[in-house]
DNA sequence: GTAGGGTTAG
């Protein structure tokens, strides 16, 4: 049998398979070892041995349990995941005492779901789990777990797990922090990192890697230092995953130089660690470095990937390298990497915000993908920086054909009409949005003071000191204006008198932290802040005019890049 | 006469 078994591993073509088949045919041994031999067909790397496996399958009078498993695993791996699912209801609908599905058959059907995002599915799955009485089983109670969490299914998820107790171990602990993490919501993804310390359970690899990953997310500074002290204490960095975590968290953390320090450290790097370092330089607005490190991957015999190509237009479009990104979005093709939307959006954005609206306009008008949304908003953004109303008079409709019922959309068409005064044109667009259900994704921005991330929407008074922030503020106010600072009201959304729309600028999530910042650590300490959309121009010029006049470094990450403010101006030199 | 299932970075 083991010799059999042996053969079968060895097995990498389909002629081999045919012949291990045919000998096995012939000696009458095929049906002890069907299964494995569909195991290892379905479960082929390239998906190649599939089809013979499927034809083997259907040629099998009565399929036994382990027969569907092989299959439904295989499908399960496929692009088409709920073909799996099809077989797994196939096999359930006509249940005999060779077929019944056991946690093997689920766990291999919950994989489907999980990859077809497909929660009604999972969830009964779930409940016929429990019916069969594998409700004990913490493997499938894991996979289980990470299904409602792939799925979109947090507080799912979390329930899973809590009804795990004892039986759950690290494995479980990841699925749930990775998937709070991977699911935006990194908070409750670092207290549940915490509490499985306070449970004494030992993070391995997998565990620091959700924790990380959650870290870059908040720019929590302080836990993410501890963890990677916690990882070159047990030895973790040398694993490449980790170290690739570790350099985006301190990148996102807003420490560039640490970060490059880990990644010339990582021996054997990976396209992920190449393509980690120079977003992590992109979003620093050092495009020098990242184009120097794009091209010095190729020495180092690794081949750029689109990822890698979106990585260098994006540090082209922050730094301003109009032309360098130009040329290298026009070499994509030639080095056998087909633009995506992704990449075309980047050079849209490269030139739209370098004002060439008529060539972003045209590479449009031209390209073989479908422009998605967020290609269209940052033409429209473009659009307004240039004050070109007849552009974005066009791409809005594009916009609200697509169904795009997003706030900021209507707020830049609006800003548009309003910096050529056409008020009558800003009254319609103001009218659309109230006959409209309006998405507005509300602003806030965290910030770290003394490992404690503090969290502000705008407007906010729920912090327990925002008295304090609130007159700091006045006083901010008070002392800018002095340097001739007037408030650009074209930013506020909504239809409203002139002081209101000072006081809601005044307001803005990123102004509270930086002004909690400014009571709350100590001198000449910098103060960090993310925030999660783009940074407001009135924010920006507010925020240069205090690291100024308050001598303070501030350091703000918003959605698409880091400001670093001193001495009265930014990094990204206005250009943004 | 039968192995195989959970968590993983940009």
């Amino acid at each position: 049998m083991a010799f059999v078994d042996s053969l079968l591993q060895n097995c990498h073509s389909l002629s081999h398979i045919k012949q291990l088949h045919a000998h096995l045919t012939t000696t009458g041994l095929f049906p002890f070892h069907r299964s494995k031999l569909l195991d290892r067909c379905a479960t082929s790397p390239s998906l190649s041995l599939l089809p013979y496996a499927a034809f083997v399958f259907r040629h099998t009078p009565s399929p036994s349990t382990n027969d569907y498993n092989a299959i439904i695993r295989g499908l399960a791996l496929t692009p088409t995941p709920t073909r799996a699912l099809t077989c797994y209801l196939h096999m359930s609908r006509a249940p005999t005492t060779t077929t019944r599905p056991d946690a093997l058959t689920c766990s291999f059907a919950l994989k489907a779901c999980a990859r077809a995002l497909a929660l009604p599915e999972a969830a009964q799955i779930h409940s016929q789990v429990t019916r069969f009485g594998f409700g004990l089983d913490a493997l499938l109670q894991t996979t289980l777990l990470d299904v409602y969490a792939k799925a979109g299914d947090l507080d799912g998820a979390r329930k899973v797990f809590e009804e795990m107790t004892s039986r759950r171990d690290i494995a479980s602990w990841n699925a749930l922090i990775a998937g709070l993490a991977q699911g935006n919501r990194p908070s409750e993804a670092l207290e549940m990192f915490k509490r499985a310390g306070s449970e004494g359970l030992r993070a391995n690899e997998v565990t620091v890697l959700g924790a990380l990953s959650a870290c870059s997310q908040l720019g929590a500074t302080r836990e993410g230092e501890k963890i990677w002290e916690y990882v070159r204490g047990e030895g973790l960095d040398l694993n490449v995953q980790v170290c690739n975590a570790a350099i985006d968290m301190y990148a996102k953390c807003g420490f560039v130089d640490k970060a490059y320090q880990i990644f010339e450290r990582v021996c054997r790097k990976s396209l992920v660690t190449w393509n980690t370092m120079i977003m992590a330089l992109a979003m620093h607005g050092d495009g020098r470095r990242a184009m120097e490190l794009f091209e010095e991957m190729g020495r180092f015999g690794v081949c750029p990937d689109s990822v890698s190509y979106l990585a260098a237009l994006c540090a082209c479009n922050h730094a301003g390298l109009v032309d360098e990104g130009f040329r290298l979005f026009n070499s994509m093709a030639g080095r056998g990497v087909s633009p995506n939307v992704k990449h075309y959006g980047s050079v849209v954005d490269l030139l739209g915000r370098a004002g060439r609206l008529e060539d972003a306009f045209e590479i449009v008008r031209s390209m073989p993908v479908v422009p998605d949304v967020v290609l269209w908003q940052t033409l429209l953004g473009a659009c307004k920086t240039y004050g070109n109303a007849d552009m974005a008079e066009q791409v809005s409709r594009k916009l609200v054909e697509m169904g795009s019922n997003s706030c900021g959309d209507f707020v830049l068409l609006s800003n548009v009409y309003a910096a050529l005064e056409r008020w009558g044109d800003v009254g319609r667009v103001r009218e659309a949005m109230k006959n409209r259900d309006i998405k507005k994704i509300p602003g806030f921005s965290y910030t770290e003071v003394e490992g404690v991330v503090h969290k502000f929407l705008n407007g906010d008074q729920s912090h327990p000191s925002w008295r304090e922030i609130y007159r700091k503020l006045e006083e901010v106010r008070f002392r800018i204006e002095a340097y001739g600072y007037v408030p650009e009201t074209n930013y506020v959304l909504h239809d409203i008198g002139q002081e209101d729309k000072e006081n809601a600028l005044c307001y803005h999530s990123e102004k509270l932290a930086v002004a909690f910042g400014l009571i709350s650590i100590s001198d000449r300490a910098s103060i960090q802040v993310i925030k999660n959309l783009r940074i407001c121009g009135d924010c920006h010029t507010v925020i240069k005019l205090i690291s100024k006049i308050y001598e303070r470094e501030i350091i703000v990450r918003d959605r698409a890049r880091f400001h670093r403010f001193k001495q009265g101006s930014c990094s990204c030199r206005d250009y943004w």
